[in-house]
DNA sequence: CGGACAAGCTGA
DNA sequence: CAGCTTGTCCGG
């Protein structure tokens, strides 16, 4: 007697398809063919790539003379495990279809071959004592200093067994495998050596996607810097590799350790009560000294950007200098001198920006103009807000010595220098400093997003960690009108839980992540789309300032889930749903 | 996504 | 009513 044919279920590699579709399994092709594998078959007359999602015999579905045969088998693809993982994640971030998710499950390049596990090394000392606690109860978050290392941390979690590591640079991760391969540790920086991993290694090292990774009997997930915006992905659906690193522990078995110095509220929510923290001398020992430079206390007149506490570090020729201003260019807002009017983009009606060119840009629109008042036909401007470029010549002058201005928009490296002055960029692409000054810190804590408290202690973890722990004399300058300002406060005392006592009871009152569901719909038709969802489960609303943006909120994920994927998208519509958003 | 096909619009 | 655009449906 002979065996039913093979049948495949195929989910095409094609945004905007989200259906599996079956395909035959050629006998030859059978005894090689795995679950998960990325496959090549012909769907309405064209060749594209796949995902075999389910092999089982045929049974019926489609009439078996209908069923096209799998052209060829590219590779190996993510495991049943991540599959599954896809699948709720879907759900969580409202996704339309699997097919981001098993992209980032994916290798770059075809796998064909894969490397054999081979006998495990000892775990390297030393081994991080509070992080082998934590483990021991179960996993948590772990509160480190500022400059910890990771290896300790590494090394306690590979006692358990396989461990992922997500960090949240790509720089990180190739210096952490590094480190680790140093130690005879068998490591897979994903997704270069995804093959590797997919054989089983000890350690699997990546960014966020890392969290999508083949990882054999996987005991450990590790997410180091909960608290990086960079953890989250930036394009919708915007899931994030904390969320998915707990669920993938839970479906698992695994044990999840979330390293920060300074935890989001989502964090230590989901830890509840799992939390190690530092001694309070430790956790001062690992903290720069915090210089407050209080503006309240300025003369009611003075308007220049450069206290008398940051003139006094610039002018320290011994010391170099990161001064952090996030406002590009040479101005954000401008008055005309004549008449006084705000100068704003004819338009859009935003207030326009000034480049390096000295010409009027709109942040909103993008329209560009020469500078001059709509008003009056005035060409004369006063600066009210001034970006890097301007205060750069500022800063050069009361420092008396070279000043370099870096934001994200260069390519290059920085030219070595004393003094620098860029956007936060400036402290991913500066790795050593004595000082770092933040001039208007409060525009980060006032920010109008929901994040802003935990995105601005953010900032300063990267400042501190250029300057180093207070023993080494680094220093960190904040001046702000806001002096006791909880983020402030955490990161003077070296205590960032004063941060988040206060952000989780503001969440929790104002209901916001975690005590509820998030998400923005945006893009063509979105109004349409917000008044379509049921009134009694989610409030609705557009967002101040940002028009076309809505805010939905549910009580939990999967009631905001259900309803986002649920409700019809009115026709024509290109909407831009985004789960926990990152910009609202 | 991209091709097929059907329903609506325009010009003679 | 051919020839074209625009929208909807479907793929194994």
């Amino acid at each position: 007697m002979t065996a039913a044919p093979l049948v495949a279920k195929v989910l095409p590699d094609v945004t905007g398809i989200d259906k599996e579709f079956d395909y035959l399994v050629p006998d030859e092709m059978g005894p090689l063919l795995q679950l998960g594998d990325i496959v090549r078959v012909s769907l309405h007359g064209r060749r594209v790539g796949g995902w075999v999602l389910d092999i089982a015999e045929h049974d019926g579905h489609v009439a078996i003379d209908r069923l096209r045969p799998i052209a060829k088998i590219t590779g190996r693809g993510p495991q049943s495990d991540v599959v599954a993982l896809a699948r709720w994640a879907r759900r969580r971030w409202a996704a339309r279809g699997l097919r981001p998710f098993l992209v980032a499950a994916s290798p770059l390049r075809a796998v064909t071959t894969v490397p054999s596990r081979r006998p495990a090394e000892p775990a390297p000392e030393p081994r991080d004592p509070g992080a082998a606690e934590l483990m021991a109860g179960g996993g948590g978050v772990l509160v480190v200093g500022p400059g910890a290392d990771l290896v300790p941390i590494v090394a306690a979690a590979m006692m358990h067994g396989p461990t992922i590591v997500v960090v949240p640079g790509v720089d990180q991760s190739r210096l952490l495998a590094a480190r680790l391969r140093r130690c005879n540790v068998h490591v897979s920086l994903v997704p270069d050596e995804w093959a590797a991993a997919n054989g089983g290694v000890q350690v699997v090292v990546g960014t966020r996607t890392a969290v999508w990774s083949p990882c054999p009997e996987l005991a450990v997930v590790i997410v180091a810097d909960e608290h990086a915006e960079a953890l989250q992905e930036e394009r919708s659906p915007t899931w994030h590799a904390r969320d998915v690193a707990v669920e993938r522990a839970r479906q698992a078995g695994a044990l999840v350790v979330l390293v920060s110095p300074s935890p989001t509220v989502t964090a230590l929510d989901w830890a509840t009560g799992s939390v190690r923290r530092p001694s309070v001398a430790d956790s001062r020992a690992a903290w720069p000294l915090v210089d407050l430079v209080d503006r309240t206390r300025d003369e009611p007149w003075k308007t220049s950007m450069l206290t008398s506490p940051l003139i006094a570090a610039l002018r320290d020729q011994e010391r170099t200098v990161v001064c952090v201003h996030n406002a590009k260019g040479r101005a954000r807002i401008v008055a005309c001198r004549t008449c006084r009017a705000l100068a704003r983009c004819e338009r859009c009606g935003a207030a326009v920006h000034v480049g390096d060119d000295r010409r009027f840009s709109c942040g909103r629109c993008g329209l560009d103009r020469p500078a001059v008042c709509q008003q009056c036909g005035g060409t004369g401007f006063a600066n009210l807000r001034p970006g890097v470029a301007r205060l750069r010549e500022e800063i050069a002058a009361a420092a008396s010595r070279q000043a370099v201005v870096v934001t994200g928009d260069d390519d290059d490296p920085p030219p070595a220098a004393g003094v620098y002055v860029g956007t936060e960029a400036v402290l991913h692409r500066v790795d050593r400093a004595d000082v770092v000054a933040f001039l208007d810190i409060d525009a980060e804590l006032l920010a109008p997003r929901y994040r802003a408290s935990e995105q601005a202690m953010a900032l300063l973890v990267r400042a501190a960690r250029l300057v180093g722990p207070r023993a080494g004399g680094g220093r960190v300058l904040v001046q702000t009108y806001l002096p006791r300002h909880e983020v402030l406060r955490a990161v003077l005392l070296a205590d960032p839980g004063r941060m988040a006592r206060v952000e989780s009871s503001r969440r929790e009152e104002l209901r916001l992540p975690p005590y509820a569901a998030l998400a923005s719909v945006s893009g063509v038709g979105a109004a349409e789309f917000a008044a379509a969802l049921p009134r009694e489960l989610v409030t609705v609303g557009p967002r101040p300032g940002a028009a076309a943006q809505f805010l939905v909120r549910a009580p939990d994920w999967e009631q905001l889930g259900t309803v986002l994927i649920t409700t019809a998208r009115p026709a024509r519509s290109r909407l831009r749903i985004e789960v926990d958003p990152p910009r609202a």
